[in-house]
DNA sequence: TGATATACCTTGACAGGCGAGGTACTATGT
DNA sequence: ACATAGTACCTCGCCTGTCAAGGTATATCA
């Protein structure tokens, strides 16, 4: 494992809504994704991505509906609503806002 | 409360040692830096701060030692270990590559 | 038939953040 | 003399998110 875990937490959410912002998906695939689009050094573990699915769609962020699988098992696709919509554009924000702050706080060792 | 906790979580170790690789300092002053260069957006509660500080000294990476106050309590100051510096370097990349690979996840949004 | 890949789900332990409370000393104002 | 506010430290217990470990079910291929 090259990035712990507790550098992702915060964040699971705003990646699961910015995915799901471009298309409907399901669990499996957004998993692949996210080791993909990370060359493997992200990784979202199975209980904390359902564990988000589970909460999002509690807090009315998305929603499910059981949909085909291509090949193997039957797949629980999850689309975004308008209120994880703004959740998203929320999330998003402060992830720029915590870059910005985190430099200023990490920079000092250049100095 | 403009960021959550969560995002904070995982990153606080990272503050504290960037910051006492600059000069010691001790807890009330380090929590007053952190809130000043990020206008107050950012703030450790002091139970997490202490917690950090118990923490990292368990480990190794911070050492401490009781010091004169300007006006007010004594001060119990920290200082950087050899160790605590590896840790840094370590945490300063990690979260240089958490950016990279966040930006990606979430610049789907975009496209 | 067994292995492998796809796909979903739950339980329980653990760790970090933090609200709420406390202690103690100094300075200032009334 | 007393109250108030600022400095400075610390602890307890709750809450929440991560994840190891386990489970289920289907499809494909050797």
């Amino acid at each position: 494992m090259s990035i712990a875990g507790d550098l992702i937490r915060g964040h699971t959410d705003a990646i699961i809504l910015a995915r799901l912002l471009q298309s409907d998906s399901y669990g499996y695939e957004i998993n692949k994704m996210i080791s993909t689009l990370s060359s493997g050094r992200f990784e979202l573990k199975e209980a904390t991505l359902y564990t988000a699915f589970k909460r999002l769609e509690d807090t009315g962020c998305i929603a499910s509906y059981w949909g085909d699988s291509g090949a193997g098992a039957r797949r629980r696709y999850y689309t975004i609503t308008p209120t994880g919509r703004e959740v998203c554009h929320r999330l998003l924000s402060e992830w720029h806002e915590t870059k910005e702050i985190m430099d200023k706080l990490l920079d000092m060792e250049v100095k």
